[in-house]
DNA sequence: ATACAGCATGTTTTCAAAATCCTGCGAATA
DNA sequence: TATTCGCAGGATTTTGAAAACATGCTGTAT
């Protein structure tokens, strides 16, 4: 569905969602150890989604990740479209040039619909929904300490 | 979404139901030219297709490809589970090793249900429905001709 | 029986995503 | 202002899907 840097990316943000506070930002090498993501790769990502203004990052002593809005107010379609555009949105299911309403190959119709489903779940889902339901324990984004127990 | 041989797959088959009649097989070469699909390539897809018997190929000369049973019977989640296997209707949206009701990843329920519909949309669509379209001029599975006016 | 059309199969090449390597730069702190 | 921590970002290597290539094989037509 998602390329692996773009779910890298949804895992990162989502950790630094959490973990991040006004006095404490999140460094590389605690989000890729935790989230099992090589730490090379994870900072082109992380990279992005800064140069896209959904992080901050800070050099130095005490630097890291934050947010760069309230976790309120950004989406999980901003993440994806950061990393992977919006390509699979557009996209014929069975590989035509162009998708078309007015060439439309056999899926069309029906796959349109659940592109748009995808696109609307993803546009409705902001970081505070699902961090709530993390610091619930109802969700989870790490398995880690489940493997541990 | 699917992968290039899913999607070439795909194309492929409906090509086939589209054409092919009881004294008519279709050929490889046939397909491959007005799908614009790489026909070596193409053969190796079709290959998998008829070891899951949902196509026969018949060699020599008139060969080629037919349906194994009726555009009836045949859905389109039997094509892409025998090509791209069943991975993505099982695989966690953001990449966690295992997607798990007893510990699910934040968007685990809003995407499971997401991965359903298209489960199920998949397991609704046989051939028939599709080429019904087709041969009715609403749909098109290829572009070729649309090019040439 | 023989020729040949057309699929079957193994190998090689290409290409982009994924992963790694390495050096530079800015901020904190002493 | 010197040192060091930690991100920035270009360059390179690895990996695997996709594509291309080459050859074998098999059933049909004559
Ligand atoms: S034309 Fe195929 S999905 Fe739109
Ligand atoms: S655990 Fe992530 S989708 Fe199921």
């Amino acid at each position: 569905m998602f390329s692996k840097s773009c779910e890298y990316g949804l895992q990162a943000i989502l950790y630094i969602a959490l973990h991040a506070r006004p006095d404490r930002k999140v460094g590389l090498k605690e989000i890729a150890d935790n989230q099992d993501i090589p730490a090379h790769f994870l900072s082109k990502i992380l990279q992005i989604l800064v140069k896209y203004k959904l992080l901050v990052s800070v050099k130095g002593p005490n630097g890291g990740f934050a947010l760069y809005r309230k976790a309120e107010d950004i989406t999980l379609l901003e993440v994806v479209s950061a990393i992977d555009g919006l390509d699979i949105f557009e996209r014929c299911g069975i590989g035509l040039k162009h998708c078309d309403d007015a060439h439309p190959c056999p899926i069309h119709n029906k796959f349109k619909f659940l592109r748009e489903s995808i696109r609307n779940t993803l546009m409705k889902e902001t970081l505070a929904d699902l961090i709530f339901a993390v610091e619930e324990g109802k969700t989870y984004v790490t398995l880690k300490h489940l493997i541990s127990e």
